[in-house]
Order: structure tokens, then sequence, then C-alpha cells
DNA sequence: GTGAAAGCGCTAACAA
DNA sequence: TTGTTAGCGCTTTCAC
């Protein structure tokens, strides 16, 4: 292996031209003699010639290198968005570098630096633990846009986020059209509550239903099914039993099937569950989950689009992208039981 | 934003040094003294100095940046595998570059020389839909690790991979040892069940338990639960029903229980059905699948630490590492019905 | 159209 | 211990 690699010296020599010439015939020019650029070329094919776009980033000063810093693989969310990431990537001639931090901030932190270190052009960050701190302090040196975060905009960063107040709403409303009311909500962990915007969603939704006084929100989990299936338990366990549960996601709205088949009750029969992402999970036919779906694809592709308008200094102004969700309705829904009709 | 970005030489002028000193303190020399060292550290910190790993990269003639060809961000199995590449990168001191090329050969051959041009040090190859002669061409220049291939060995590539014959031994062995003799298997698109181990190994299992002549296959599909539905449904619409199920993975397992249920069969008291991949899915606890399991994340961590052994030049020769799957029994097996006992 | 020369930011001899 | 020098492979003026 390793030979010697061949240099773009090596193909001038071969072309007998300068390697200025090969320099303009490898990148396309046109103002090269038809004679001259098939000597390069076959010089180069037959040394098995090929760029250092290492050489070329430290003279151009940009890598043509994205940065992509992802919190979690194994949420089905991301490899959409990363689909969608990686197709606009591909149209623009950028090239994705991952690094990941388990949500660990130190981690993420120590990564951001790593990447920027390798002088990315731009950094995307997906739902990142980081300190907004570091996220702006990157801003400083990169375009920086961040993906699907729940809280607060950092100055100069963009955002591309989904619509949780609509999405909830979504979903709430389309639990009141088949006529229920006890609608509760599962949520995340407790102390996320306050900042969660589908916990806030939710609460809004029933309030401008006129059903505030049917909330009723238990603690539940975003990782596990088990958080769903606890959940549920619980509001199985006390107080009047609710008719429909919104779920913080689908594999809580999963692990809250299984609660009320454990139970004895069904769905949509007994019990109408609405998960949200509308993952492969959501999809599947045995589950076939009522779901808020967001487009991730296409939040990727935005995210994308964004970090190149900055790169290209087509835009100067942090913009921030707010997707629509839509509800696709499944098999989980249906009118409550004993339904007072329309 | 960017303002000027400070290089060795600005914190060389800074500190009242050379800028080789800078180097040297940058990269933690002890052959300096502590009042220099400390007057480099501070003026770094004072300019805000970020090291440029590409510069550094041109003269070191090595970027520790290890490509990655992933050909499916959705298959779950992949992110286990990308977690433990991430887990053994971090260890090693790399970054990985991110490719991909949606399955399609010349995408993603166009994805492997676009790594190449980046001059990554080594190049993972995720179950690529690549011709070998491309990989091949590869591993000429840098150490390529493949995993998960279902094919031939390619000289100088090292792979990792999971041992199929045994997984589906084990699942077969699991149903005959609770009674099962009519045991089916919902396998992949027709036309690759020749070269698909598992379809393989499924036979080869039944052989050996004297249970050839009960052997029967199915077309399913690898990335819908539709394919298991209709494979399936196949076995149900013609033939002696099978008591059992080996299907060609998680997803095709459910689709299967779906079929089930829509025929009104139980599982397992009707039909026993085994997934393959241990994927969330089959974790999930309303679905419970009784999966083969593989160690992903290990499979992850051996194809960074082959291509690291190879970076290093401790190891010249291709490695084959094939690991041993087992089996996770969960709630979707149990004895046929009618069971003749023990 | 083509070539010579400078330099991107860094490391690595080699001197001192 | 520290500084000087020469590149790494490429793009980019600027002459010719």
């Amino acid at each position: 292996m390793n030979r010697q690699r061949p240099t773009i010296n090596d193909v001038a020599a071969r072309a007998g031209v300068s390697k200025s010439l090969v320099s303009l015939v490898i990148r396309g020019s046109p103002n090269v003699s038809a004679a001259r650029r098939d000597a390069v070329r076959q010089a180069a094919a037959e040394l098995g010639y090929r760029p250092n776009a290492v050489a070329r980033s430290l003279v151009e000063q940009r890598t043509h290198i994205v940065g992509l810093l992802v919190s979690d693989l194994h949420n089905p969310f991301f490899a959409e968005v990363i689909d969608g990431l990686q197709d606009e990537a591909r149209r623009l001639g950028y090239r994705m570098l991952l690094g990941s931090g388990n949500r660990v901030p130190a981690e993420e932190e120590e990564t951001v630096e790593a990447l920027l270190q390798l002088r990315i052009d731009a950094l995307i960050l997906l739902s990142p633990a980081l300190p907004p701190a570091i996220v702006r302090q990157a801003a400083q040196t990169v375009p920086v846009t961040v993906v699907g975060h729940r809280g607060t905009r950092i100055p100069g960063v963009d955002t591309v986020g989904s619509d949780d107040a609509l999405g909830t709403a979504l979903a709430v409303e389309h639990l009141v059209a088949l006529g229920h009311r006890r609608i509760a909500h599962i949520a995340g962990a407790r102390r996320r509550w306050g900042a969660d915007p589908r916990c806030r969603g939710y609460e809004a939704a029933m309030e401008r239903v006129g059903l505030a006084a049917f909330r009723r929100i238990v603690e539940g989990d975003y990782t596990t099914d088990e958080g769903g299936y606890e959940g549920m338990a619980r509001l199985l366990a006390s107080g009047p039993r609710p008719t429909a549960v919104l779920a913080v996601n689908d594999l809580a709205a999963v692990g809250a099937i299984a609660a009320l088949d454990d139970h004895g009750h069904r769905v949509p029969e007994d019990v109408s569950v609405v998960g949200y992402d509308n993952s492969a999970l959501a999809a599947v036919r045995h589950l076939s989950l009522t779901s808020v779906n967001q487009s991730r694809w296409e939040m990727g592709r935005l995210a994308m689009a964004a970090v190149h308008d900055r790169i290209e200094g087509t835009r100067r102004r942090a913009g921030h992208r707010v997707l629509a969700p839509d509800l696709v309705v499944r098999n989980t829904t249906g009118p409550p039981p004993a339904c007072p009709g329309p």
C-alpha cells in the first residue's frame, strides 16, 4: 500500500507543463488549449493522480466541510434529518464531518472545538445539550444552525424547527372532534415540563378548546417506551380514566398502548392514543399509530441551505424557520366509549 | 464574524518567541521552560488562537479523520454500529467524515472518491452497495474495513461481521426445542436468496436438525414491514400452516405478526415468530419480539480498532472478525399448538 | 495561454 | 531550551 502519492508536480512533469497549468485543467478552466488539457488529463490518469483537498483547503481558506453535532443517532427523528442534510450537502458540494457528544455537555463542547480546529465551513447542531454560551461563541467563528432545539434563540444563530404548539393543537383538536374530553398528556421527564413546548402546547390547546378543567399531565420519558408505560399506568391508577392520551412521542405512545393492553383496555375502543414524530415505529402496521408528523427531511434540507447562505454571504442576519407539522391519522384514535355523538 | 483568525505567527509575536516554540507548547512538548510555556499559553488565550488542523494535516500527511460510508441511516442496525465507531474514534483520537450513497453504486463511488481526496486516514464501509473492484482499489490507498457485508471477501480489506449461520441456527434450535417442526422462513427479496447467509443458514440449520423436509421459504423484504406481512400472508394462503416463522429481520417479523393478527392467529399460541437484529423495535414492550441479537456496538468498535491498527502499521495482513450472535427470547415464541410434548 | 514565484499555517529537521 | 529554515500540495497573482 501507499507508494508515495502523486502530486500536482508529478503530473506537471509528466505532461511537460507547469503546475499552474495542471491546476487550471483540474479545476476545469476554459482558458487552456485543448492539446495541453488532454496531455494533462492523460498524465493525471496514468499516474492515478487525486487532488489533495487538504492542500486546497489550506490555500482556499475553506474546506467545503460542514460539521455536524448529533446528540442521538438512535432517535429515528435524526436519521431522516441527516438524510435531508446529506441530500442538500451533495447538491451544494459539501461533506459532513460527524461529531457526537452523547448528550454530555463537556463532551459536546470538546467535539465542537475539534470541529472548529478542522476549519469546518459551518456547524449544524442537532438538539445539542451544549450551553448556549458555547454555541454563541462558535457562531462568532463560523455560521451555526441549530435544528430542533426546544428553547431560546441564540444571537447570530440560525434555527430550523417544528411548531410543537401547532402539532399538539392538531392532536387535541382531532381528539375533540372525535368527542373526547378527558384528554391526558404523557410528558417527558418532570423537570423539563416548564420548557417543553409540547407540554405547553397541550395545555394551551386544551384551554383554547374549553377543556382546561380536564387537563391532566403525567411524567413519562422521551427515550424509552417504559416511560410511556408507567405514565399510562399512573393515569389508570388514580382519578377518572382519560378516554384519550397524547404522548410526547411515538415511543411513549407505544409504551402507553402496552400498559392499556395489560390493563385490559382496548385501543382505540376504550382509549385513543396519539403519538408524536410519525416515526417508523408509528407506521408499522401492527401498531399503526396516529401521530403528529414533522417534515424531518425538509428540516435537514433547510438547515444545510441555511448554512450555505451564510457561507456564501448571501444572508447576514440570523434566520428562523419553523415548519408546520401535520397529523397522520391511523388506527389508534376513534370516538370515546359511550360517545355522546355530535 | 470572522475577523482574520490568529495563526501560530500571531501567537509567537505576542509571546515574543519563535513559532516553533509555540508549536512545541501547543503539542505539549516537555522540553520547554515553564516561563515560555506560560507566555505562549497566555498569548494564545488572549488571541483566541485555535490550531489549524488543515495545515497540520498537510504537513503531517495524515488527517486523523476516518471516512465512513453509510448505506442507510434509517436502519437502526447502523445507528448502534456508528455509536461503537464514535466511542472508539473518540478514544483513539479520530474524527469521522460521513458520506452516503443511498445504495446507488455510482453515488457511493463518487462519495468514496471525494473522501479519498480529502485524505482520510482510513475508510469504513457499512454494508456498501459498491462494486468490489472499487473497494479493492480504495484499499490500495488507505486501510479499508467493511462492516456487515454479506458476501465475498476482498483482498486487502478487513471485515467485521456477524455469524448469520450461527444466528439462524440459534433461532431454529430454540424453536425445535419448543417442539416446532413446520418452521418457515420469510426471506429478503427473491433474487438475493442465493447469496443471503441468513437464508442459507436457515436451510442448513433445518437440515442439521433433521427437518429438511419441512423447510419452506417465502419472499419478504428487508426494508418494510409490508414485505413480512405479505410473506406471512403467502404462507397462510397455501400449504400446511407453519407453527413458527423465522423472519429475515425484526421489521419483517413485525409485519408477519400483523398478518397473523389479521388472519385471527395468535402469537405465540398459534404461531411463534422470531426476528433478527434485536433492534429497538423488538424490545418495545408491546411487541416483545424474540430476536437474534448482534453486538452492533462491538462491531463498530472493532471496525474502528481495525483501521487504527492498519493506520499505525501494527498489522499488515487483512483481518476478519466474525462475532457470535445470541438469541434474546421474549414473548413471541412458545410451544406449538397441540404440542406433542418432549 | 502559459509559467514563475509567493504563500496558506503548520511541523520537523537542524543549528545554535 | 530555543530559533532558523525548508517544505507539505495547492491556488493565485503577475509577468510574459
